[in-house]
DNA sequence: GATGAATGAGTATTCATTCAT
DNA sequence: GATGAATGAATACTCATTCAT
């Protein structure tokens, strides 16, 4: 069972996430994902076709489990994905270090169409809930959408990273919500 | 007198920035720099002494002409400090694909260093500033300073990138303006 | 049954001799003989101890079934030699490919050699055969026995190529036989 | 002088063409082509860009010098053509093993394509030579034009892969004298 | 100031082969 | 009879760098 192929797999593109992390996407080569694997540079081609297939599955990993109920709406459903998003990067923390350098994959014409494709989903999905947030009478009126998603994207971006940079230092979850309750307090209703 | 070496070397750089913006900091290589220069590889080696030096100047280039005048302070500084990076990556577009996204240059230990001293440095100044805002009553009371620095600087952060990957599609310097007004707004004294 | 050792390994020659008719013995590895049969890769090294023994095979198989009936002499003898190499040809024609081709397997010391004494077996045939002609004064006196090898064998492995390299666009046995009742009446003693 | 670009160029492809005929074409690998010239293998991409190239140089070798003096006609121009080959291998002894062995080059479909184009070309050079011979009344009517063309050539290909086989043990020149004398001799008009 | 020629180490990938099952 | 998993050595090619000129 150590070797049933699916988890060799994920085996392989942890090793990769844990490479980009570490020593930045110019190190991921075959040599040093085999060695970091501990098998042979020809045996990483009985799992994946070539390099680019690697990181293509990389790049989905980016996504993996990350659904937000569908009942949710409004801040609540924002809450949860960015909920979402800090549980995943805590569960595997070499995330934090790729999963926001969308500049990392520059070059690679598929993964940047990858990357796009997921960052428009994302940014429709919470345009889509602010809307809510506004109808609900929950957040304020009058601040342009782009800006909106700006101000409440941009900080997870940076603590992400942060936590990411500094190797985990600091409580992610509580910083999250911290900022999420201040995101809320500061741009909900005022008075 | 065209081709004195501070002006071959800014060259350089600004090739360097290009082909990393265009594709990927994996293309930046000697040939290709020096294609883009239109000299020899050889070439190149008469003005710096390595890539490494290269990369070094490079990142060194992200915080020239970075100053805030020293008089400001409160908010007109921060506003300063983000319209001056606003400039700065108007006046040379392919800064938005490389300023900040730190990942790129993992794995240059001295790069990596660099670029860790550059943010901690902006990080302690707009605290400062932001310190300033609380005292003269301009700023909400109660926000942690790391939150704080986090909810404004990361939507600057992601306007910037998001102005870089569009190929400058939309008004930097406006949306820069319209979020800044916004943050003011929402994280000032409340009512 | 249908799968017994012996089929599946001419199953294997076949297919063998296949891939080099149609994409070069640069082309014959392991993996697309492998898939040619429709098996693994580790499957062929239970008919074959290894790519050496099936190429033999392969050249081996030029021989097969070319036996002159003892009987026949002079013209004959050389007709019925030639009639059986083109009879060969048609029943498998991606041996046109290679039948002459000796250049094809240099570097395999074992299959020079194996050619080579095929050549020389053949040579030593036709030259007995020319003999017997000269001897019965169906051929002119005076033309070096060399030169004349050349002269009927010559023309023969051209016809051959050049049908194996139109992919089978003429009739090779009509061809053939035209060939023949020239070259028999041009060398055939003189009016 | 020594290393003058043309001349090294020349001296990749002089050793190219000697792999090819002591170990064949599947050991014409960068390395042992590299080892051969006495440079490294990175050195050779300083000449070319690619195998493709050398290859692609190589087979242009194939025709070079190759050109019958404009003022004859008919057998004369025959003799004229093979006599160029003749020459040319002997001059370089190497092509023997390459020159006719058209199935070498399969599976790389711009040397096929080259290849098939030059013995188009020299078909149709030999093809109006032989009607110029049946004109003058010096070659026998009635043979068809593509068992004239393979009587005539498939003798001098065999004769030059011989004598490319044997490494050169026997005189060329006099025994392609001989033979062209002999086809000159049974296929001219009949007494 | 810059080039032409070269190198050694590294890139992704493919090869024939092995072996436990 | 055959497969799945693996390997070591080779493949073509690119890298940053050097150095005599």
């Amino acid at each position: 069972m150590r070797h049933d192929p699916a988890e060799r797999k994920r085996q392989i593109i942890r090793a990769a996430l844990r490479i980009i992390a570490e020593h930045g996407i110019g190190n991921l080569t075959i040599r040093n994902l085999s060695r970091s694997v501990g098998v042979t540079e020809a045996a990483l081609y009985y799992y994946y076709p070539g390099k680019t297939e690697i990181v293509r599955d990389l790049i989905r990993g980016f996504d993996d489990g990350l659904k937000i109920e569908p009942g949710l709406r409004g801040w609540d459903a924002i809450r949860a994905f960015i909920a979402g998003r800090v549980a995943q990067v805590i569960a595997e923390p070499d995330l934090a270090r790729a999963l926001f350098a969308e500049e990392l994959f520059l070059g690679e014409p598929e993964s940047e169409r990858l990357l796009l494709a997921m960052m428009h989903a994302h940014r429709e999905t919470i345009a889509r809930h602010l809307d809510e947030a506004e109808e609900d009478g929950t957040l304020r009126r009058g601040i342009p959408r782009d800006t909106l998603f700006r101000m409440v994207l941009g900080p997870v971006r940076l603590l992400v990273r942060q936590w990411g940079m500094c190797g985990g230092k600091f409580d992610l979850k509580r910083e999250s919500e911290i900022l999420l309750d201040t995101l809320q307090q500061t741009l909900g209703k005022e008075a």
